[in-house]
DNA sequence: CAATGTTACTATCAAAATGAAAGTAAGTCA
DNA sequence: TGACTTACTTTCATTTTGATAGTAACATTG
């Protein structure tokens, strides 16, 4: 049986947890997705250390999902605020939130209201090209340059 | 403005990533999801210490993500299947997969082919609800108890 | 039947990451 | 002038990780 990693470095799930695959890089965007953009919401938010929470805010401005943002020039603060790669982890989040919600749930948990309907929101992963539940159907991981 | 944790302990992805949330468990998840099972084949896989690597399968184990299962009597030999909860991982894995590959992708990356219809998957999170892409409609997070 | 191989680990220890606590720099406000 | 705010940095003890080597239980080979 194949016994070398299929992903080892082509692998887009081992790219992004190259950086983002630590607890605090993935509560830290979802307080930012939540609203939150100053260092000491995410202290008190997190309950980090001050330390730890610089250099995630670090890597996370140098990888690019977070950029700082002068918000006051006298005296000069500035805060972090989520780019559009940032923005972008959101379904990554949603989909960490779903699993949670399912299998470590027990009746008291946070969830996600559509702002305008009101409704609750479920999320899913689905083909965009068919349609189809992701892990409804058999897949296979091909390596680039094997079609 | 609100400076408290809205998720402190309520939120779905806090308890997800209490005991998923570093790379080495997430990768494991995903070998498993390509079909590995046995010891050697997760530390060959991903270059993992065995001590780590113990640790690591021992959690998953726990939390229900894995199963051990005896794959041969004499000698007695066990092998890591994933159960229910750890299939039911995957949309998380190929969001974030997804999001590696439009982020960190460089034209040589894995990709995931649905077996039976050769098509490349493109997943993508939706409210099972409205069907609406996660993303394109504000949210709030509420918590539990204020409604 | 002795030597070698396979599989799934454990033991040991140095190096790196984390966490707690206190301190600092540049300003504002009273 | 003195207290306060915000965004950090410094220091250092503790924890976690990673590399290497070793072990236990069997099977296989010559």
């Amino acid at each position: 049986m194949n016994d070398k990693n299929i992903c080892a470095d082509p692998c887009p799930i081992a790219r992004c947890l190259a950086f983002l695959g630590d607890t605090w890089s993935l509560l830290l965007l979802r307080d930012a997705h939540i609203g939150l953009t100053r260092f000491d919401q995410f202290r008190k938010s997190l309950g980090i250390a001050p330390t730890i929470l610089t250099r995630r805010l670090a890597t996370l401005t140098e990888e690019g999902l977070l950029e700082k943002r002068l918000y006051s020039e006298r005296p000069p603060r500035e805060e972090y605020v989520l780019t559009a790669a940032g923005r972008d982890f959101l379904p990554v989040l949603m989909m960490i939130g779903a699993w949670g919600s399912q299998y470590r749930g027990d009746g008291r948990l946070v969830r996600v209201q559509d702002v305008e309907t009101g409704e609750y929101i479920k999320p899913i992963a689905i083909d965009e090209v068919t349609g189809a539940r992701i892990g409804t159907r058999p897949l296979r991981f091909v390596m680039p340059g094997s079609d």
